[in-house]
RNA sequence: GGUGCUAUCGUCUAGUGGCCUAGGACAACGGCCUCUCACGCCGUAAACCCCGGUUCGACUCCGGGUAGCACUACCA
């Protein structure tokens, strides 16, 4: 009787989403497709003093961006929070009554009871005792029910005390949890300490009991979450025994954490920050700290890119294969294929990604993307581009697209195509523009306005060395041996403003006959 | 400190006892192409953490070290 899958991705609306996250929500998501099951997103915000203004919005944007669906819960619809499914509310602040009802249950059943001790309290016997852990060789000195009486506990609760509720753990028992990823993992209860599950404070539990709740509730098949979980995995067995829910207790995959590309530890904010690339998905402007983080999707990548980059950092089908769509990804997606092992977080594969994603696109759909950063460049008020230079646009993106990994660098690559230089590289200068350039180019001025108009473009399906212009330069240059070199890169000079660019004649046909002349004079003029 | 997880080129990884003289990709370096800069193509350099054991044979299995990471909150 195989159960439908059904995995959840449970993020805390305590900021961005950050990328390792965004890959736990992938692998679920390629998981749950793969198996025809549901991918559920559930808000888990049971710590209020974390909550972060437009988190929540932020983390559905952002999968929405990146194309993981979700089926069940909360999910991006028109620029808004909608939630669906009947398994809800999805957002564990809203659903504080169910969470009652178990906590009573734990506490009939003898498997918690409520504590008194105060946060100082416990910091101060943390500071007097070394290593000092809440649990069955503790317990009996604090301040809780098990020593006071339920009754004198309840009494203290109806007076208005604050109170938390505690698991109690059986010391000695060697609990093993199996893992999809890394096998069966035992541990010893005798090293957990009665983990607090509700807190009377805000009226919520702590994740450990909502998170098994709402599991167990919402009929989750699978969990597959980071390995920052594992230590708290047999914890966790531990709480679906105490509820008799081990049967249909779902089973577990700890994936390995993103690591930072340098030194070691966790990938966080941080080094983002430090080294110079996102490390989350979308920009995010946090209202509670006033800080910006830079995202992927507004530093022009695609997310398809990402989404293939991030498949590959854990993941692997064990062929020479690197790019994956989506549809590739769900097909061949497999959790015994994820290594074990964190991977270091390795943000030039992530450009060489783009680069490859931005060479698939069509240059029209460049040009689409491209359009608003031209404008912005070219006139940052608001008149629109002239339809000429829209037209040309894709053309001009097809010469340049190959040398760049991201949209908006194409204006670096394509700039001289809507703007005549008005400086002069010096590097190119200095080793191409020589001491008879001047009477070169204002010869090849006379030799250029010779040719008529209609000569000018390189005709449709030619190459550019099949032009007109092409014929009448190199026999030019031929008759009177100059150097090809030497003529074409001050040419190049006067057109461009450096040395770089496509191929000349690619770039005449687009400048046209009168612009072309008017560079090379107004660089005879500038350059002597 | 305790507990757990992990360990192949700089990085992501392939490898499930003989196909390994350890494969691919990113990055690096060199060459080709060429009017330039790129792209592209070709090539070079680059790794099995250490010590034992098992075995005819170990990157692969076992044990022990070591190292890295995670957890050790009324955070998730």
């Amino acid at each position: 009787m195989a159960r439908k899958v059904r995995v959840r991705f449970a993020p805390s609306p305590t900021g961005a989403l950050h990328i390792g996250g965004v890959r736990t929500a992938l692998y679920n998501y390629l998981f749950a497709r793969q198996h025809g099951g549901d991918m559920l997103l559930r808000i888990e915000d049971t710590d209020s003093t974390r909550f972060v203004p437009g988190a929540e919005e932020y983390i559905l944007e952002a999968l929405d961006w990146l194309g993981i669906g979700i089926d069940e819960g909360l999910r991006w619809e028109n620029g808004k929070i909608a939630q669906v499914g009947n398994h809800g509310p999805y957002r564990q602040s809203e659903r504080r009554e169910i969470y009652h009802q178990y906590v009573d249950q734990l506490i009939q059943s003898n498997h918690a009871y409520y504590a008194f001790d105060t946060p100082e309290q416990l910091d101060a016997k943390r500071a007097e005792i070394p290593n000092f852990q809440y649990d069955a060789r503790t317990r009996m000195q604090m301040d809780n029910s098990l020593v006071i009486g339920i009754e004198e506990a309840k009494r203290r609760i109806a007076a208005g005390e604050k109170y938390v509720v505690r698991f109690l753990i059986e010391p000695n028992e060697d609990i093993t949890v199996h893992d999809l990823i890394r096998g069966d993992v035992t541990i010893n209860s005798s090293i957990l300490d009665d983990k607090v599950l509700y807190k009377s404070a805000d009226d919520l539990p702590t994740y450990h009991l909502a998170n098994i709740v709402d599991d167990h509730l919402m009929e989750v098949s699978h969990v597959i979450r980071g390995e920052e979980w594992l230590p708290s995995a047999p914890l966790h067995v531990l709480l679906y025994r105490a509820f008799g829910w081990t049967d249909t207790m779902p089973e577990f995959a700890h994936l390995p954490l993103l690591l930072k590309p340098d030194g070691n530890g966790k990938l966080s904010k941080r080094d983002g920050d430090r080294l110079g690339f996102p490390v989350f998905p979308l920009e995010f402007h946090n209202q509670k700290d006033g800080s910006v983080s830079s995202g992927y999707r507004e530093s022009g990548y695609f997310p398809e890119a990402v989404i293939n980059f991030l498949a590959l950092l854990g993941w692997h089908n064990s062929t020479d294969q690197e790019m994956f769509s989506m549809d590739e990804l769900i097909q061949q997606f497999s959790l015994d294929r994820v290594s074990k092992s964190g991977a270091k977080f390795d943000y030039e594969k992530g450009k060489w990604f783009n680069h490859q994603y931005l060479q698939l696109k069509s240059n029209e759909e460049l040009a689409t993307i491209f359009m608003p950063i031209l404008q912005f460049h070219l006139s940052p008020a608001t008149c629109p581009l002239p339809p000429a230079t829209c037209n040309l646009l894709p053309k001009v993106i097809g010469l340049v697209k190959d040398r760049v990994n991201f949209v908006p660098e194409l204006w670096e690559q394509a700039n001289f195509f809507f703007v005549a230089p008005t400086e002069y590289d010096e590097k190119s200068l200095a080793k191409r523009w020589k001491e008879d350039s001047p009477r070169h180019m204002t010869e090849l001025l006379a030799v250029l306005e010779g040719i008529d108009e209609n000569d000018w473009t390189t005709p449709a399906g030619k190459t550019a060395e099949e032009g007109v212009l092409n014929t009448v330069v190199m026999n030019w240059i031929a008759e009177h041996e100059y150097g090809v070199g030497i003529v074409m890169n001050a040419f190049r000079i006067c057109l461009v403003g450096a040395a770089r660019g496509p191929h000349i004649w690619n770039i005449t046909d687009i400048l046209g006959k009168d612009e072309t002349l008017r560079r090379v004079c107004q660089a005879l003029s500038v350059l002597k």
